[in-house]
DNA sequence: CTGTTAGCGCCTTCAG
DNA sequence: CTGAAGGCGCTAACAG
């Protein structure tokens, strides 16, 4: 094993003590350019690197960010890390990624784990019903950012976008190409605020739209091409078959108009199609599907800097930013009648 | 500031010593049933939760992997760090992520940065052209993997998979389905390996059925949608136009297969189109595009398992081991006669 | 079985 | 301007 050299070791060499390395290697006033330029010199010489670990100890900050998703290797969630990452890396920070894998007991077990390993804050959009280990990570006065799935919680900062805009505005597009007979594909359990938030939305558009809201053309079901084939055959059993599809998921959508496609329904004429998501698939001239998009990245981008700006203000005092960015509708072939 | 909670607190209170409560902590055997109860009940009590970054000083293993990949959201990439995850995290590894933006300036960067963060080891997949950057992690014996991208250096393992193979049998089967004018946009610098290693399988399996190797056949470009229409506006410009068209990205097979339809150029008749990546979208039954499988989230265990295989033999001496993976040639509609 | 001591690498008073 | 000393939280000898 290869020693890694330390101040100390470059101290002997010039016959000065740690203390004078220390300064020299970090701009300290009480130094003179002489000793500082030859510290310098030969801390290059011997390949000096300074270690992290030791001044994160000492210093109780270890620049390093914790963010935990469901599943890393989703546009969406890829979208966010990159935001994170191009924002904080500037500032020296490093983003250690944990995957919840939707499951509420990996979740804990990452939040403990990045509690020990001492990271400066929390990013997370949970997967978790219940929100004690969130209490937690308060308790242990570590700053914990909610992104995309949040909990709603006193003392913590979030950033989402409006997702009962955009399942309004979704739903409302759809009422605006004359469509009255609309079904919502849900993606996710309602105990996830953006899925219970985008069905609120959809409800509410019928109702100012006086329609009437049917629990027979709501379906819950999971984000995957195959579940949105079947929901339409579901759909399809009904007496009153839908004239149009709010998807809260664009993979959902895409299987649903594959299915339709299958059964030689016109869309948009006989059944208009919308997903959620922004997904880039949905902008292929192929596939050409209306969306809501959440701009991925800059809510990556807005988390990290909501993070950036608690620790430039006041750092002991839990700020509790509710950042709600604002969704867009894009109108595709799917829809567009 | 709440305090941290440490291991003295719980000694004061007891009125043992630190190491008592280590040892207790640890599972030690050195120590009585009774008093390992009672440490354990007050750490409990008192929300103890171990610091990471002394034991991390103290042994000189933080427990943190550093990856290195270009772009995080993608989903080759995301999938690849997908699998490392998957596989370190149980063994207490955490994952710290950066991004090179294919900048070896950044790359560099990256690496002093997880260098001082005292990383355990490096995997990467590499954006640079030279090589002294390698060299120096070496001399600090932290073990480096690369993956996909890599170099060849002695000393370095690499998980890969057969590019050169992959290329050959994506032309060997448009050849086999009677192309003989088969074109070659490659999405990257021949100085990478695998857009190097791509090409000399396509240019082998070209030579090995008696065709023809042409340069105005093979544009260089980068992996884009938009730049795969450009492509074949050029190779269309040409009086031999080609009738088949191997691609070393998939975004750049859609982007020609877009191009093609446009131009009314029937697909795979009057030119066959494979990619390369198997992403996602290509098996959409609206795309069905033929693709080359790289295996990416298997891709991302293997390099986990030979970094703990590394670890459990030998932790002074450097492995070079090569693990090499087949690809697979997956045939869907663009290209099956 | 438990306590004492030293040290991982660095920084920060406090003296000189 | 520089040196000496202590401590961040934890573990690992070495004593007792």
């Amino acid at each position: 094993m290869i020693k890694k050299v330390t101040i100390y070791d470059i101290a002997k060499v010039l016959n000065v003590t740690a203390a004078t390395v220390s300064r020299a290697l970090n701009n300290n006033k009480n130094i003179s350019e002489a000793t500082k330029k030859l510290v310098l010199e030969t801390a290059e010489k011997m390949n000096y690197e300074p270690n992290k670990l030791a001044l994160a100890l000492k210093s109780g900050k270890s620049n390093n960010i914790g963010v935990i998703v469901p599943r890393i290797n989703t546009n969406f969630f890829g979208s966010i890390i990159r935001g994170i990452e191009d924002e904080l890396n500037p500032s020296g920070y490093h983003i250690i990624i944990c995957q919840s894998h939707n499951d509420e007991t990996k979740e804990i077990n990452n939040i403990e784990s990045l509690i020990n390993s001492q990271v400066d804050a929390i990013f997370i959009s949970t997967s978790s019903k219940h929100s004690e280990q969130f209490e937690k990570i308060l308790k242990k006065n570590i700053p914990l950012i909610f992104f995309d799935r949040k909990k709603t919680m006193d003392g913590v900062s979030s950033v989402t976008i409006d997702d009962f805009a955009g399942g309004y505005m979704a739903t409302k597009h759809l009422i605006d190409q004359g469509c009255r007979k609309i079904a919502h594909l849900a993606s996710g359990d309602f105990k996830i605020e953006i899925f219970h938030d985008r069905h609120e939305g959809y409800k509410q558009a019928l109702i100012d739209h006086g329609i009437d809201y049917r629990e027979d053309y709501v379906i819950h079901t999971t984000s995957k091409i195959a579940e949105g084939k079947i929901a339409v055959a579901q759909l399809f059993e009904l007496d009153e078959k839908p004239d149009a599809i709010f998807s809260s998921s664009d993979f959902l959508a895409l299987g649903a108009i594959q299915e339709l496609k299958a059964r030689n329904i016109k869309i948009p004429e006989e059944v208009a199609v919308i997903g959620f998501a922004n997904e880039p698939f949905t902008n292929f001239e192929e596939l050409s599907i209306s969306t809501i998009d959440q701009f991925p990245v800059e809510m990556g981008q807005m988390t990290a800097r909501v993070f950036l700006e608690q620790m430039a203000t006041s750092q002991n005092i839990k700020i509790d930013k509710k950042v709600v960015m604002e969704p867009k509708l894009i109108i595709r072939k799917s829809s567009k009648k």
